[in-house]
DNA sequence: CGCCATTTTGAAGGTTTTCAATGTCAGTGG
DNA sequence: CCACTGACATTGAAAACCTTCAAAATGGCG
């Protein structure tokens, strides 16, 4: 699969315009909107953008989920979040992105200049005020984050790992379980700072103690 | 020491203020806000606020050090940080505070009621700006908590503690080195998730090697 | 000066990492 | 259609590191 573009969006049709600060804009400037969009679709393993690039667009997630993560001091990346869609990422940085963003399944993006959501920002306070919900609300992720990483235990952490997912697929309109896992053992491993072993081991154990039930190997049915 | 309150303060000769959104008001607002801010003296160790406090203030840290934590859901706590002059706490958490905060040495705080701070956020837009990109930049330290925590290794945690605050020194006007820890052992274990004698074994072994030269118990000069 | 809290040191035990090998699954080509 | 391949996941065993529990040392403060 390749990258592909769609313009002449209308993004009065848009599938997930209610989850974002699209839905607080006027009519005018939604149709004003539809003109600078452009829909891209990605394969899996897309890099999106890298730290250090100058901050050019902001980008909806329609469908599909990206890996957001850091480089450490020693060079190594360090995952700190999953985005699913009608989740964004790329501002409030400053002047260039401070994080690298990659496509873990095939994904379709919504791409919207950064001059013109700027206007919104300044013109419309409802979105500037949804704009500053969505940074708490990626502080409150950090810190949830911190706080599973602060357990030293493998267990614990995949735990809530498997937790963390069940709410977000909640707040995406799917069930609580089965969770679905789109994200490789490397990249559960990254994000809880352990290795792939130990989070094979720890996911054998949970299967063990009747905790979790393996559909397949990215589906499992929640008891905790 | 027991708690102290200053009323009739004038925020033209707070000796903060250019580090706060206060510096962003208008001399009309400041002469306003000198009649509800009070000023507040305490001994360490003593409770500010609480997670699911009613939001009532938004407390600037004039001198002294707080730190700010969580309860997990074991009921331990997480440090998420620590609070140097010029720092605040107590807004962008909805109805009620999502955090503890204690201070851990005397410490002298200026308290602003909340409709009066909501009103400046409304209707001066530098100081909404200003506010903003402080929750931006507590983002940026939650991530630089990650990255620490991410590293299962007692050693280079401590490292980067040890950078870290000195970096919070020089962003305050102090010297980069040596490095001042006005918190306990215990509160640095805390927040790199290990145990204290983990930390203490961490030091011993850097000044084993050279790259900690301890001045006093909690003085330090760096060689990383 | 002496007490008490904090910090440091010690030794044993437990968990994770590391390195290596095996197992599994999807996609490819014969 | 099936065997093969390569990427990914799981399992195994040894080594490394942190935690735990205990004891000694240090430093602040009355």
């Amino acid at each position: 699969m390749k990258k592909t573009c769609t313009y002449n969006i209308d993004c009065n049709k848009c599938e997930i315009r209610s989850k974002l600060f699209c839905s607080k804009l006027e009519q005018v400037e939604l149709k004003e909107l539809s003109n600078t969009v452009t829909h891209l679709e990605f394969p899996k393993d897309t890099n999106i953008l890298s730290e250090g690039d100058p901050i050019t667009h902001i980008y909806n997630i329609i469908y599909g989920m990206v890996k957001v993560y850091q480089l450490k001091a020693n060079g190594d990346e360090q995952i700190i979040g999953f985005l699913y869609p009608g989740d964004f990422f790329g501002s409030h940085e400053g002047g260039t992105y401070d994080f690298y963003t990659q496509t873990i399944v095939p994904s379709k993006l919504c791409k919207i200049p950064i001059n013109d959501f700027e206007k919104y920002l300044q013109n419309n306070r409802p979105v500037y005020d949804d704009f500053y919900d969505a940074v708490v609300n990626e502080l409150k992720l950090a810190r949830i984050q911190i706080n599973i990483l602060s357990q030293n235990n493998a267990e614990d952490r995949v735990i809530d790992f498997f937790k963390l997912i069940s709410k977000k697929q909640v707040s995406y309109g799917m069930p609580q379980s089965p969770v679905t896992i789109p994200m490789s053992r490397y990249d559960i491993a990254n994000y809880l700072a352990l290795t792939t072993e130990s989070v094979s081991r720890a996911i054998t154990k949970l299967k063990n103690k009747q905790m979790l039930k393996a559909k397949s190997l990215n589906t499992f049915e929640l008891c905790l």
